[in-house]
RNA sequence: GCCGGAGUGGUGGAAUUGGCAGACACACCAUCUUGAGGGGGUGGCGCUCGUGAGAGUGUGCGGGUUCGAAUCCCGCCUCCGGCACCA
């Protein structure tokens, strides 16, 4: 009898049976309910992560669990290929940056399988690969002719470290996503997906999404930042030029006494002569721009302006206010110039004390009034003064007054205002899609037609930093115009990789169908995905752009529904001592170390067991250890059990006291591990799991006669409810007891609720609230009965004694709290 | 500033609905097994007082609701996350 359990032997025998067998590969089946589970893809950066193992373990579990209860799984995995650790590799090492992602992917493939995780790998697919990007580009293409693509000047975000364009979303706190440098503000022409059309849907379907985490809607919330207000046109004094402006607050508009304009407001540009003011000006907006954007917007830099000589008209009161220029008016919101309210907004307040411009008050609070000379800006809602026939209105009714009265007389209307900017898109970047559009001289831009799909990314020899290394290729450069075939060149700009990982999953439901990026009816079939496991850090990067992707799909006719995923998971990451694993922190553990030592199973049970799947866990060598005992304690019972034969092998026999009660925590067990699995507990169901494995122990111990049947029985529920998370132990343990068919298919245990039920319940006996007793009964015990009980019961006699009883509460087969007086 | 989350033993964490606080595990202690190491078995383990039975106390802090609060309400503290000169 072999009495260690040999993990290594094992973890590769099954890892075999099931790629033989091919036991994970999904079919679509109409008599059979789906279930798609998903992860996010992984980056192929060399090496799987303990923060993979976590994420991809928990999504096995799903997917092992609901194949179990007979669900048609789909369980697919990917690569999300195209990026730019590749060319630095390239740089670095000298090798292609597609051998070196080839090469990682093989590597992290690998250890994919050496991990047991339960994936159709017939559907795996590699962002780089034309046969994937071919689809990128065609939805590109489609996207531009529905006029969702355009290209346009205007100032990006530009990483210098990855001497690359970023979009707003890959900007965390004025640095760079991937490598935390400063990003800095640069003029370019760039290609941008119009996601902004999309902003409302954006938000208003988030309602649609009740199972995703709030912290993800508030996240998104905030990020799209809606704001609800007025447009409305102040006439220049000069000529027929007007100034729009955003505002939230119409009804201060006889307060405004300026208006400011971002330093790179279009009618700046026009003022900026030969003139001393226009050349004090152009010193002036000089100056802000080399501010920098992280600087222009942190709240504690100092307020700078400078009057431009010009007026406007307060459309309102006709009266002439003065025009400003100023650091803290951007022009990435609204229209990049306002109306200043210094009485009732703080900016503007404390920018009309520096440079001594009027505060006009036009709010007064519901009570009092505010003081003559303000403090501060006041800047809540109340009752309008000075504002002629608006006058004593509420704020609120004034704003629904005045705008109606603006629209009347043309100058404004109501107006929606968002954070959400168009999504730049375009990469001065090798290793990437080619955005498959031509220039020509007299044509313009000319998409490349589908027929011509893909644009293959050409070989280059080197990818050296700060060139788009395409530019340099003339072959690939020099084409003709596929409308008036004169000469023309290609675009040598490639896709940001966040358009590769938009719509992945919805290839994944037909990753070879080569007529277009998805077949409808697996779509139809496969669609929403029922749960989708990741990383918090994409809550406003991917899960935004993915919904956008679906929407975009649907108005292109390729799908119907709005929103492609049911259930959203954000898992939290793997810390150690405190930190995020990282290289530069030396502190990374490595999968494959931890697989030789302990195996596949107990770095897995690991992962899901110390910590819930939602909140962070510490790395812990002990913790790991214990998982890794607990198997081999699960592996010696087994083999105690199997060397045993039961004297009176026979299920008519009448259980013992104990059998009985050992039984009955079995079907306890099935039922918390399963309803734990639902809710993403798995923590808590290992946990379940253990204790039932401490009663066989205790059973075995006390029992000399052992039921061999009933420990079979146990043993063989362990097996299936422990198999979603240690599936090659489980597998190994399933043929051990006898069974030749795989346990990967085996139906999911279902707990009888006559044994679930306690049968002796333990009743807890309070006297004012604290517990004083207990005693046993059977469940379903009257409440009568229950209060006779407690009033007898010895100990709580003794708190009782010579105080009056003013009332008892009974729990019915809970508890019976007795309350009484003083003395 | 706005919006949100978290705070429970020495440690990671349990406690689906207001009803036995500390499941499960780690660490630690005792003990058995062993030549030793390792491994394994059994028992103990919030804090204070007590030889003991037991008593008191206890879920960041201060109040409140309730027969009963880790859980609900109000006010604070600390940490974490999103947005932010957003008009």
């Amino acid at each position: 009898m072999n009495d260690h359990y040999d993990f290594i032997a094992t973890e590769e025998k099954w890892q075999q049976h099931w790629a033989q067998a091919e036991e994970f590969v999904a079919q679509e089946d109409s008599s059979a309910n789906k279930y798609y589970v998903l992860e996010m893809l992984p980056y192929p950066s060399g090496a799987l992560h303990i923060g993979h193992v976590r994420n991809y373990s928990l999504g096995d579990s799903i997917a092992r669990f609901k194949r179990m209860q007979g669900l048609n799984v789909l369980h697919p995995i990917g690569w999300d290929a195209f990026g730019l650790p590749a060319e630095n590799a390239a740089i670095q090492r000298g090798i292609p940056p597609g051998q070196w992602t080839l090469e990682n992917i093989a590597t992290m493939k690998k250890q994919c399988q050496s991990m047991g995780w339960a994936y159709d790998w017939t559907r795996e697919i590699a962002t780089c690969s034309p046969e994937y990007y071919r689809w990128n580009q065609w939805l590109f293409v489609r996207m531009y002719q529905k006029g969702l693509v355009y290209q346009r000047e205007g100032a990006v975000n530009w990483c210098d470290q990855c001497k690359t364009v970023l979009a707003n979303e890959q900007v965390i706190d004025g640095c760079c996503w991937r490598d935390g440098s400063e990003v800095l503000e640069k003029e370019l022409e760039q290609w941008y997906f119009r996601i902004t059309e999309y902003a409302d849907q954006l938000l208003e379907d988030l309602g649609q999404l009740e199972d995703w985490p709030d912290k993800v809607h508030r996240m998104q919330q905030n990020w799209i930042g809606k704001s609800v207000g007025c447009a409305v046109s102040f006439p220049l004094d000069e000529g027929e030029v007007k100034i729009d402006i955003f505002t939230t607050r119409l009804d201060t508009i006889y307060g405004a006494t300026f208006l400011v304009l971002a330093p790179e407001h279009q009618l700046v540009k026009g003022w900026l002569d030969d003139s001393d003011e226009g050349r004090q000006m152009a010193r002036f907006v000089e100056e802000m721009r080399r501010q920098g954007k992280e600087v222009r917007t942190a709240e504690d830099t100092e307020k700078q302006g400078i009057f431009t000589g010009r007026y406007a008209t307060n459309p309102f009161d006709g009266r002439a206010i003065p025009i400003w220029i100023a650091n803290f008016v951007l022009m990435s919101y609204g229209t990049g110039a306002i109306m200043a309210v210094p009485a009732h907004d703080q900016r503007d307040f404390e920018f009309a004390r520096k440079y001594e411009l009027p505060i006009q008050v036009v709010i007064q609070p519901e009570e009092g009034s505010l003081p003559p000379e303000l403090e501060q800006a006041f800047t809540e809602h109340g009752v309008l003064a000075n504002s002629d026939t608006f006058s004593g209105l509420s704020s609120r009714e004034a704003q629904e007054k005045m705008v109606n009265f603006a629209q009347s007389q043309g100058f404004g209307e109501k107006s929606v205002t968002y954070r959400l900017r168009d999504w730049s898109v375009s990469r001065q970047r090798y290793w990437g899609t080619p955005i498959p559009m031509i220039h020509c001289p007299k044509c313009g831009v000319v998409p490349v037609p589908e027929k011509d799909l893909p644009v293959v990314l050409p070989k280059v020899e080197s990818t050296r930093m700060g060139q788009s290394p395409l530019a340099n290729l003339p072959e690939f450069v020099n084409v003709s115009c596929p409308e008036c075939r004169g000469e023309a060149q290609r675009e040598t700009d490639t896709m940001d990789t966040f358009v590769d990982s938009s719509w992945y999953f919805y290839r994944y439901t037909s990753a070879q169908y080569d007529s277009a990026p998805i077949r409808d009816e697996s779509v139809r079939y496969w669609f929403p995905v029922d749960i989708y496991i990741g990383g918090v850090e994409h809550a406003i990067l991917h899960l935004i752009y993915m919904r956008f992707f679906t929407k975009v799909m649907r108005d292109l006719g390729l799908i119907s529904f709005d929103e492609p995923v049911r259930r959203l998971f954000t898992q939290g990451m793997v810390l150690k001592d405190g930190s995020a694993m990282s290289k530069s922190r030396g502190n990374v553990v490595s999968p494959d170390e931890v697989i030789q030592e302990y195996g596949a199973d107990a770095l897995r049970l690991f992962v899901l067991f110390a910590a819930p799947p939602d909140r962070d866990l510490d790395w812990s060598e002990r913790g790991l250890e214990g998982c890794f005992r607990f198997l081999n304690r699960l592996w010696r019972i087994l083999r105690q059990v199997q060397g045993e034969n039961d004297p009176s092998a026979s299920g008519s026999r009448e259980l013992s006291q104990r059998g009985r009660a050992l039984r009955r925590k079995t079907h306890q067990t099935i039922r918390k591990v399963t309803q734990d699995l639902e809710r993403m507990h798995q923590n808590t169901a290992i946990a379940a799991i253990m204790e039932l494995l401490n009663s066989v122990y205790e059973y075995s111990g006390h029992e000399e006669q052992h039921e061999v049947g009933l420990l079979k029985e146990v043993l063989e529920a362990i097996a299936l409810l422990l198999s979603p998370f240690a599936p090659h132990f489980c597998a190994e343990m399933w043929e051990i007891l006898g069974h030749s068919e795989s346990i990967t298919f085996t139906a999911w245990p279902t707990n009888d609720p006559e044994w679930a039920r306690e049968e002796g319940i333990s009743i807890v006996v309070q006297v004012n609230g604290k517990v004083r007793s207990r005693f046993s009964a059977s469940p379903g015990i009257s409440k009568e009965q229950m209060e006779a009980l407690a009033l007898e019961d010895e100990k709580a006699k003794g708190f009782i004694e010579g105080k009056t009883i003013r009332q008892v509460i009974v729990v019915p087969d809970k508890l019976v709290n007795i309350v009484v007086g003083k003395d």
